[in-house]
DNA sequence: ACATAATATTATAATATAGTATTTTTAAAA
DNA sequence: TTTTAAAAATACTATATTATAATATTATGT
């Protein structure tokens, strides 16, 4: 029984949100949707770490994107990963701003 | 802000979850106690490996063991991370057998 | 004390991930 | 169409993780 491979997908998933960049990423985008520079700003990180950070978590289904000009409009878009970052994080209320 | 430190401890929790033989592992002990020889029969893994993992989810907390005799018995210990589990793998019943 | 069973630790080679400077692409504005 | 801004992709070094063989420890039975 308990064949390994069952397992590589969720393991994958929970992987890609095993960093705290990105776990701080996609708590902030729980509530509100945010673009790449924002983001930067707030983490206070290079824009190309930002960008090969969301491109593991868009790699895993775990946000998408959307263009508005020269902007991308990150989102979360999985909601098991709501749910597990919810409970991980006790809930709590996290926006960038 | 945002501060990243906020995200290292519950990041370092996800990472400790987030292979697929320790999330197996994790896994077949949500409803039931189980040994290393058990688990290492189950997992078809050499027991090195099956105390190496169980090392890394102890040290995070999220399994204790309680020695019988030789055997060692393995439980979960973080409420936690059996809500995050059954969420991720869809609440299935998994059990070492 | 010695043999045996169960588990843990250590060492190490192969592989994967992290961080970031640099370059490229995409889109809008001058 | 050139310039500028935002984001993505590339390249590369440093560090971390994985798997497992070998060894050590812990506990029991003889």
């Amino acid at each position: 029984m308990n064949d390994a491979s069952k397992y590589e997908e969720p393991a994958r998933l929970l992987k890609a949100l095993a960093h705290p960049t990105r776990l701080c990423i996609v708590a902030g985008l729980l509530n509100d949707s945010c673009n790449v520079n924002k983001m930067k700003e707030c983490l206070n990180l290079p824009q190309s770490t930002v960008s090969q950070q969301l491109a593991i978590l868009r790699n895993q289904g775990i946000v998408d994107g959307v263009r508005h000009g020269t902007e991308v409009f990150y989102k979360v878009a999985n909601e098991k990963v709501k749910d597990i970052v919810k409970v991980l994080l006790d809930d709590e209320e996290i926006v960038f701003k």
